[in-house]
DNA sequence: CCCTCGATCAC
DNA sequence: CCTCATATCGAGGG
């Protein structure tokens, strides 16, 4: 277990490529996949844009209206989202993935981690070879292109498939680690985002070498011991989680964005009512029984607030769930002064079915 | 040790 | 102008 060889597989601007793929005229143009919200118009968010648009600043998570108002002098598409024809995407390109892989773990629609140890018999020269067999395979399987991160654990090689984007290959081999880290934005170390940014930006913080003049006890002091511990590392380029199938999700959640703001009891009802069903059909679907429900508003100013509520026993009958989340909603009415903007009802503490799903049936 | 809740991340 | 879904941590209270 001393040394390693890990990839890190990130498909390029995924869904705005699945969408050229379907699609080729599109190419030469700015396209931006987008998750209309039930508010209509152009209410909503960005999922992904090509690089075409990301020149012009459309990213993902930008409000659609301010991507338009960016490319209104470009030759440009709005795309809808479509998750079903992603996900067969990205299915097809895992099924190739997994293949190169010792130990293969997936990450998400466009991610993935490879522990390809063995099969390099741990030298970097077949390690890149492999990774170009495999950029090759899905490029002319699936007209797809990737990024691949090559280092001997999973953060770098997550750092290094970042590092050239798109169609890009980048190797950290460990003497080369420091060097490879040292001018890079703390940023791009995962599990840093804005706020923590912004934390080390007043210090005068702001390259990775830099951060690793700071003491591990001051970052244990500043975000708490794992996270404090977590970067300390991360600054090093240590990291020694393993590459291993993902365990089962242990969380199923909805939200949606309300037609209007309100905070009236029964117009929130009808919404939370809605997402009970969709949630509870999710649960039994995956043979699953739940027994802690939450509710979240997302309010007028993007503020948010949770009430969560564990059962006595898992379950998965509808009208107890329904009878909870409205008692969530109504709690967490009383003390509610903003009015809310989205809504959210959230199911956890998985325990299996198993066939007791119906205790009638022993009798 | 268990529960609730807010914060953060990242998509 | 602001989607949607999941996971994790830590504080605070029992």
């Amino acid at each position: 277990m001393e040394k390693r060889i890990v990839f890190h597989i990130d498909f390029d601007y995924f869904y705005a490529q699945c969408e050229e793929i379907r699609n080729p005229k599109i190419k030469s143009k700015c396209v931006a996949v987008c998750i209309f919200s039930d508010r209509g118009g152009d209410s909503g968010a960005i999922a992904t844009a090509n690089y075409n648009a990301r020149k012009f600043g459309v990213k993902s998570g930008i409000p659609i209206m301010l991507a338009k108002n960016k490319l209104k002098e470009q030759d440009a598409v709005f795309l809808p989202a479509d998750f079903d024809y992603y996900s067969d995407m990205s299915s097809k390109a895992m099924e190739i993935i997994e293949k190169y892989a010792d130990v293969f773990e997936y990450v998400g629609r466009d991610e993935a981690y490879l522990d390809v140890t063995q099969k390099t018999e741990m030298n970097i020269h077949n390690a890149e070879h492999l990774a170009q067999q495999l950029k090759n395979e899905i490029r002319n399987s699936l007209k797809l292109t990737c990024s691949i991160g090559i280092s001997p654990n999973k953060l770098l090689s997550k750092i290094a498939s970042d590092f050239k984007k798109p169609d890009g290959l980048t190797t950290v081999k460990p003497e080369q680690v420091e060097e490879f880290l040292s001018s890079l934005k703390i940023r791009e170390i995962p599990g840093i985002g804005k706020k923590t940014e912004d934390v080390f930006t007043q210090m005068n913080i702001h390259t990775i070498e830099e951060l690793r003049k700071i003491d591990v006890f001051d970052l244990n002091k500043m975000f708490g011991r794992k996270t404090g511990t977590y970067i300390f590392n991360s600054a090093k380029g240590i990291d020694g989680e393993t590459v291993r199938p993902r365990p089962p999700t242990i969380q199923f959640s909805k939200i949606v964005t309300l037609k209007k703001n309100s905070k009236e009891f029964e117009f929130l009802r009808e919404n939370v009512e809605e997402l009970c069903v969709r949630l509870n059909k999710l649960a039994i679907e995956n043979s699953k029984m739940y027994r802690s429900i939450g509710i979240q508003f997302v309010n007028e100013d993007l503020s948010s607030k949770t009430k969560s509520r564990m059962m006595k026993n898992p379950g998965n009958n509808l009208v107890e769930f329904k009878k909870i989340a409205f008692q969530l909603l109504e709690d967490a009415l009383v003390e509610q002064e903003m009015l809310v903007r989205r809504i959210g009802v959230r199911i956890s503490e998985f325990s299996d079915m198993e066939g007791q799903s119906d205790i009638t049936s022993y009798f």
